[in-house]
RNA sequence: CGGGGCGUGGCGCAGUUUGGUUAGCGCGUUUGACUGGGGGUCAAAAGGUCGCCGGUUCAAAUCCGGCCGCCCCGACCA
């Protein structure tokens, strides 16, 4: 390719709205551009880097035995209600009706279509296990994309489903897709955490994150110090230390007056006591029934962790006026003492060691002192509630603790189980004759996050630096006087050698100075590159050129080529 | 959705507080000349509904109201 009749056009300065550096390197690199808040067109060096993504995923995906297929973008609303989740998907699918009246949604996913196509072509044992996936663009109306391509509202996507007998069967297909995904990623150059995660709306038991940790990921990861525990933060825990000594419960509790005092910040000064001597009591409206949600005052509750303990299907705080109800006191005084009987109460374990705390009075500007559970008040059961902070112990391992990092997550792979089977009717005759739902899994990667991904993993101030297997082009020749037809010969002729020898090639021909042309070359971040000059080829020389670690020697033309597949072989 | 910021030629910005000729600057673009190994120099030129609608005023990029769009921080996801 001659980059003199290409569509490359570079930016010298980022747009003011790109902060993080794959944003502002894959604009001003002439990789994408905005069309509106979280979509982007691809030119088309964008679009063969994507390509290039997209040709690895495939290649291990093929290898690991999944099967490609092409669905619709389009996807019916029956088909949705046959699962419920037409209203419960979060966030809500883009939906979109035709001239009858009738609605679609713009897939954010394909479990259902999947599944049908499953349910109605296989009926045996026999036709399994199947995994298929496809390499296809996805539609969810983010509520805050971010970042450039980190998270955006279309974007393409690696979903994979896996057909199984049985759970053995399952966990089979489950684990190829893990190593499938282990090779994807150190193929595309990106080293990765497999941690623990949430199912969210797809449901499912085990479920695993590939994280790149990156400081601009929008995940935030826990991982031990000592060990190898890794979870997602709204999944992450820690361990509940039993102390070595629990106070002895005093005499009854007392109710102290604190006016105003309605977080747990103001009660900590106003008494000068430890926030970890303190319970927080947090009512929340569970689908048609209201719950207390327990969990000492230094910590945060993790919502997600509520919903998954209470099995809510909907979950939020309570109201004022629902606080003032159930309470008979306003915001900020809540406490499990003395609660109407319908609020369950769950508490996290770290409230089973504490004696003698602080909670809300349930009357306005009112706290009690020394009360602890059991004599005063019940406990319907223990659940892990809180939300892991930094610093606490590791929950698998003795010594460790845990910190946090910065993520971006590029993959996620799903134990669906029989959840959409058996509401699609995919089932199967087995060996002894009776009907079984098949046994499921799904896998998917951000094909078009692993560019932002690999962007972020790969650059320096001068640009991006693509892996070999990812760049636009693998080689770049700058040819610094186009005018000259002996130079323009020497690129000619290496260039043919070089895509005869399987690399890609653009030729930076352009009528623009030198200058412009390295400043470009290191921007787009083209992994290796020849300079033709007069300067060197008076010697019959040529510069050799590897941009990850701008590495550069004078080679004769001869040797050209040989010189750049050695660089190469570390590229 | 809550909080914050922004919207002025293709990109980056000044001007808005305190209304007042023809809306500036850098980069980019076009033409010409010189140049030619790290975004070069000189000269000339093109390119603008100052996000949109309405209002105040003799006069609005500037003041007021409404709307739209974009970005960042939080609660959700590949």
């Amino acid at each position: 390719m001659r980059a003199s009749q290409y569509y490359a056009p570079t930016l010298r300065q980022a747009p003011a709205e790109a902060e993080i550096p794959s944003h502002k390197l894959l604009v001003r690199g002439g990789f994408i551009r905005p069309l509106t808040s979280g979509v982007f067109t691809y030119l088309p060096l964008g679009l063969r880097v994507l390509r290039r993504v997209e040709q690895v995923v495939r290649e291990e995906m093929n290898r690991a035995g999944a099967i490609e297929v092409f669905m619709a973008v389009l996807e019916p609303k029956e088909l949705w209600e046959r699962t419920g989740r037409w209203d419960s998907f979060q966030p809500q699918p883009l939906r979109t009706e035709d001239r009858t009246g009738r609605w679609f949604c713009l897939g954010p996913t394909h479990e259902e279509v999947i599944t049908d196509l499953v349910a109605r072509d296989v009926s045996s044992y026999k036709q399994l296990p199947l995994t298929l996936y496809q390499i296809q663009t996805k539609f969810r109306d983010e509520i805050r994309p971010r970042g450039g391509l980190i998270r955006v509202k279309e974007f393409t996507m690696k979903d994979a489903y896996s057909f199984d007998i049985d759970e053995a069967g399952l966990e089979r297909s489950y684990q190829a897709m893990y190593a499938a995904y282990v090779r994807i990623f150190e193929r595309l150059g990106l080293a990765t955490l497999v941690v623990q995660a949430e199912a969210g709306s797809m449901g499912g038991s085990d479920t695993r994150e590939f994280m790149c940790l990156n400081e601009n990921g929008e995940d935030t990861v826990f991982m031990c110090d000592s060990c190898d525990y890794a979870a997602n933060a709204e999944c992450a825990t820690s361990r509940v230390c039993e102390p070595d000594t629990l106070e002895d419960p005093g005499g009854a509790y007392e109710q102290i007056d604190t006016p105003g005092a309605t977080t747990i910040q103001a009660i900590s000064e106003m008494l000068g006591m430890p926030a970890q001597k303190m319970i927080k009591t947090l009512l929340y409206r569970v689908d048609d029934r209201f719950v207390a949600a327990l969990v000492r005052g230094d910590r945060d509750l993790n919502e997600i962790k509520l919903q998954r303990a209470t099995g809510a299907e909907e979950l939020r705080m309570a109201t004022a006026e629902e606080i003032l109800g159930l309470t008979g006191a306003p915001v900020g005084f809540s406490g499990p003492v003395g609660l109407p009987d319908e609020v369950e109460i769950i508490a996290d374990p770290e409230i089973e060691f504490l004696r003698n705390f602080v909670v809300g009075a349930n009357e306005a500007d009112a706290h009690l002192t020394g009360v602890n559970v059991g004599r005063d008040f019940e406990v319907s059961r223990y659940a892990d509630l809180r939300q892991a902070a930094a610093g606490d112990p590791c929950p698998q391992c003795e010594a460790g603790k845990l910190q946090t990092r910065r993520g971006i997550e590029m993959g996620h792979i799903f134990k669906l189980g029989t959840k959409y089977s058996e509401a699609l009717g995919a089932l199967y005759t087995s060996e002894d004759g009776e009907q079984r739902p098949m046994v499921m899994g799904c896998y998917g990667i951000g094909v078009s996050r692993c560019v932002a991904a690999i962007v972020e993993e790969h650059h320096d101030e001068k640009g991006i630096a693509w892996p070999l297997t990812v760049a636009p082009f693998g080689v770049v020749i700058l040819l610094l006087d186009p005018d000259n037809e002996e130079l323009v010969a020497i690129a000619d002729d290496l260039a043919s050698q070089l895509e005869a020898a399987g690399y890609e090639v653009m030729i930076d021909d352009r009528d623009e100075r030198p200058g412009v042309k390295f400043k470009d070359a290191e921007l787009i971040g083209y992994p290796l590159s020849i300079v033709i000059g007069r300067k060197t080829a008076e010697n019959g020389e040529v510069e050799v050129r590897r941009r990850r670690d701008t590495a550069e020697e004078v080679a004769p033309v001869a040797q050209a080529v040989a010189r750049l597949q050695e660089l190469a072989e570390d590229a």
